[in-house]
RNA sequence: GUGGCUGUAGCUCAGCUGGCAGAGCACCUGUCUGUGGAACAGGAUGUCGCGGGUUCGAGCCCCGUCAGCCACCCCA
């Protein structure tokens, strides 16, 4: 028992036991096998940045109150980065004039946000982040919503349960001048549709009326949200679509005229994945078209399209789909028992081999009966033990056992590596 | 940052209007000293999150604090 007392993590961090780390490496390579397959290259910037950086167009929120921000020994503010965009528009701002365009780029490491943790949502969490910089077009935007279906089907979410919701802000900027929503209006008209879907209608309503929407206003809106067909008026969004019919997932997008997202800095199609679900009624990844990010920080104007995607929602997601694969077992298929101290050498040596032979074995650290070292093996997860017992020795064999059958065989020592093979190929 | 719920054995939790801290699972030992996942018998385990207060007496009541969860806010 531990009488000392032990010092808790800080709020919000994670822990990664073995279990935990597995499934951040399972995240990360479907996420190079989704990017890669379109020809992303991976990269990544510092995990410490100046709290300027972030001054720019992060949105005073994420600046002022949801950052890891603290004071260097020089005196300098420094945070710990909360999202990747503008050290990507920095990096690429000061090789602007070297770099091969289009530029795809994509990256999966971790970030903070000073937030109240809760399910979903932790102060330090790992994000996949993948753009692509140069060309402006709905091809282009179509491209990497393909990305995330790409990496969708990956893991196995099925467009039955889960979907990408696509809309484009010049649309709407187009309809909220329809309705004579004034520019400065726009903004909180964005937050009043990204809060549609959480709140109850008539409450929605008397919200949107209380900011200063007139009746005629809001009814129009309301016409705007519910029309699916809406995608129809914009040019940008019918290229989209037929360009996802070709990329072959349609399947997985559909358009949603209440897909606003919060940043600012988007300025044309947005998109959000959903778990279908309903689970968690976070999104799962989000992104868009962001084009004057790159002015902003000061090189010279570039469009961009891209979207991030956090490991924890996404975690949990899989999880309560039943989608991740077991975790828990021994990156090692094979123990080896240990008999009896006159054995422990030749135990080293038969390990060893079947190791030569490309096989990951562990070591039973002591002798004990076979029914514990057994027992043990299982809760491991290996799938085979290995026996060298006086009666084996005398014959020059070695008894494998399949932990998962319970059958046992006993072979001469050349042919335990393939025997092992077999055994772990029938599983 | 705002409001609410929770914190008891390794895990999940019970514990009445304050009166000797419990169950299930897991674990250990044995039946079984060359064969695990079963059964049976036995066994160990707690600063009751932490600090203070009220009380003869606090797991229970009060205050503070930390952590987790939920709804806001915001967003991955």
């Amino acid at each position: 028992m531990a009488k000392n007392i032990i010092i808790s993590a800080v709020k919000g961090t994670r822990e990664f036991y073995p279990e935990a780390m597995a499934l951040r490496n399972y995240l990360h390579q479907k996420v190079r096998q989704a990017s890669e397959a379109f020809g992303y290259q991976e990269w990544d910037a510092p995990y410490i940045e100046s709290l300027e950086l972030y001054a720019a167009k992060s949105g005073e929120e994420l600046v002022k109150k949801q950052s890891f921000t603290f004071e260097d020994r020089g005196g300098s503010q420094v945070t710990l980065r909360p999202e990747l965009t503008p050290s990507l528009a920095r990096m690429v701002a000061k090789k602007q004039r070297q770099l091969a365009y289009p530029v795809r780029w994509w990256s999966f490491g971790p970030f903070w946000r000073y937030e109240r943790p809760q399910k979903g949502r932790s102060r330090e969490f790992f994000q996949w982040n993948i753009d692509m910089l140069g060309p402006d077009s709905p091809e282009a935007d179509a491209e990497l919503i393909a990305v995330a279906a790409k990496f969708m089907r990956g893991v196995g979410l099925a467009p039955n349960l889960a979907r990408i919701y696509v809309n484009n802000r010049r649309l709407m900027d187009a309809k909220f001048d329809e309705l004579f929503i004034s520019e400065d209006m726009r903004l909180a008209v964005s937050n009043l549709v990204d809060r549609r879907s959480k709140m109850k209608a008539e409450a929605w309503a008397k919200y949107a009326l209380e900011m200063g929407l007139s009746q005629t206003q809001l009814d129009g809106l309301i016409v705007i949200l519910e029309n699916k067909e809406l995608w129809k008026e914009s040019e940008d969004l019918v290229r989209l679509f037929t360009a996802l019919e070709a990329l072959g997932v349609s399947d997985y997008v559909e358009f949603d005229p209440n897909i606003v997202r919060g940043l600012l800095y988007y300025t044309g199609t947005v998109f959000e994945a959903f778990d279908l679900s309903g689970g968690v009624r976070r999104a799962i990844l989000g992104g868009g078209r962001y084009n004057n990010l790159l002015a902003d920080v000061g090189g010279d104007p570039l469009s961009a399209v891209g979207f991030a995607m956090g490991d924890v929602v996404v975690g949990i997601v899989l999880d309560e789909n039943d989608l991740l694969p077991n975790f828990s077992d021994s990156p090692a298929p094979v123990m080896m028992t240990l008999f009896d101290d006159n054995l422990q050498i030749e135990s080293l040596k038969l390990a060893a081999e079947v190791r030569e032979a490309g096989i990951n074995v562990t070591m039973y650290p002591k002798v004990k009966n076979l029914g514990k070292q057994f027992k043990f093996a299982d809760k491991i997860g290996a799938k085979i033990a290995l026996v060298l017992g006086p009666d084996e020795v005398e014959n020059a064999q070695v008894a494998i056992k399949s932990l998962t059958s319970g059958t046992q065989v006993l072979v001469t020592r050349a042919q335990v590596p393939e025997e092992i093979q077999k055994m772990l190929a029938s599983d």
